[in-house]
DNA sequence: CATGATGTACGACGGCTCGTAGAACTTCTA
DNA sequence: TAGAAGTTCTACGAGCCGTCGTACATCATG
């Protein structure tokens, strides 16, 4: 199980982009959409490749130009990210009061939010125990 | 600033055994800990200036043998990770959220407990207009 | 005081990751 | 059919990390 944390600049910009588009997008899009590093072109599918080497990214090539998506909405990835951070923790409840004090009045109360939403099981769902 | 996450395997094991000692260690100390790797001494000592270097543990040099202590608690670190994977959401309240959904009930329980206690030593009581 | 034991400093090497891209080969398409 | 547009493969240089060896400093002791 690889760590899949670890990003370089260009590889997390590639995935911006790729997060950023509503749909698939092809090595050219990409390409053009981070066309002011002014990247080669090969340069940019390299890293594409190498981000779904990484599962970061489905390809379809049924086209003649292969499109990306990524496998992960961002929000999910960061999660996982999240998830890894708090496995370095020894104490992992430790560590989350601790990082509760970091985070800002907002966030703090999205997170409260989050919590609070967690109790109620699911409206929608017939029940869960207790 | 270098983005201070990146630890090897060995960084992180010999920042384990720092962490994991109530006083300052001396490289023997760390040495000894880690004899089950057979490491060379000068290896240990190496990653142990690495680490110093990347500002996670604070040098003595008075004694001849120069002892190590941790810069922060590993708690501490744990947080620094946290809000590192923070930073890289485009949307840092949608990742919380969607984070306090992955953590267990009692991390959960935890969570709330920590933001309870965030709010009351607030003496400058603003309007509420949410 | 001479010597070995114990320590530190510095430089190195090999493996792996990441940015970067050229060359070669494959299809479309006008 | 020739050129445009794509993909695959290979590679190089920098930087990080595990791993030490060597050289030099210092301490304890016979």
């Amino acid at each position: 199980m690889t760590l899949v944390t670890r990003l370089g600049d260009l590889e997390r910009a590639v995935m911006d982009t790729v997060w950023a588009a509503p749909a698939a997008l092809s090595g050219r899009d990409v390409a053009d959409a981070l066309s002011g590093r002014g990247l080669a072109y090969t340069t940019v599918l390299t890293v594409l490749s190498r981000l779904e080497n990484k599962g970061l990214l489905q390809r379809d090539a049924s086209a003649r130009a292969h499109t990306y998506t990524a496998t992960a909405s961002r929000t999910d990835h960061v999660s996982v990210l999240l998830q890894q951070a708090l496995g370095q923790a020894a104490d992992r409840q430790a560590a989350l009061q601790h990082f509760a004090r970091t985070v800002s009045p907002a966030e703090a109360r999205a997170l409260r939010q989050a919590l609070d939403a967690l109790d109620e099981p699911d409206p929608t769902a017939p029940d869960s125990r207790t």
